[in-house]
DNA sequence: ATATAAAATGATAATAGTTATCAATTTCAA
DNA sequence: TTGAAATTGATAACTATTATCATTTTATAT
């Protein structure tokens, strides 16, 4: 395993993850950072996001058809995605928390993370469709 | 809406598809298909198993860091992804049927599919791990 | 049966997202 | 302070997927 060193855009990275809560993808972090800290480059975002994922300290979220997207909030919960206009949204339902043990039993596998996405289409994309 | 017409490229895409559990990506199915169809393009492939999940007949599974699979079984399950190795399995836990429901009542979407997929260590990779 | 319009195709170019490369820089334990 | 390992920035390379477009196929109306 290798030994982690410290570095400072490894921090900026992981801050700008946790003050952005709508689930953004690797370009979006870097174009959050790029303003203030121009000489960190999308490699570094990505190197970096994916260290963080497999140290557990964040989350990568697959989307179908789209950029993968990462989430800091590492409490439990959900995501539903819109199949319109791409947003993707938290929820919590308590029902899920019980589920890891369950599948774990089922599959044999030893479960890591849950990644329960819900796809459809969001209240406003209701909305619109309506309209039209 | 598009007025659908019969092809018979469709019909074989989602006749190898059924015929494949393992959750096959796009390339997969056009290497099955292959060599009893060689003039059927790789773009092909990837127009229809876009459409056919369009259509609702069959799904696309989003999963991280790789290509998206999909999956022509419809009746209600679930997935495990093994992080080691890559491979998707299905099951089928009853306690995630009821919660389409719910979701659309904590969300105020309107929940198409459901993609639960959990993601982990599969128990030949688990054995693995250990002999080393 | 034929003509016609729409849909679908194959081949391939283009795009998007992500990862690999590598010389230079930074980190940190000795 | 030094040196090995980790990390970086810049960019090339790669992979997966989509777009383009001339041609072919399908299905409908005549």
């Amino acid at each position: 395993m290798k030994q982690l060193k410290n570095s400072k855009q490894r921090t900026i990275i992981l801050e700008a993850l946790r003050l952005n809560c709508n689930h953004p993808t690797a370009d979006e972090i870097y174009k959050m950072i790029h303003n203030e800290h121009p000489n960190i480059s999308l490699a570094t975002v990505y190197r970096n996001l994916n260290l963080l994922t497999e140290l557990g300290i964040i989350k990568k979220i697959p989307i179908a058809s789209s950029s993968d997207r990462f989430d800091a909030t590492m409490t439990e919960h959900y995501h539903v995605h819109c199949r319109k206009c791409g947003s993707v949204q938290d929820f919590f339902y308590e029902d899920f928390s019980a589920s890891k043990a369950a599948i774990e039993a089922i599959t044999d596998y030893e479960v890591i993370h849950q990644d329960l996405v819900f796809t459809g289409i969001c209240p406003q994309c209701k909305n619109e469709t309506k309209e039209q």
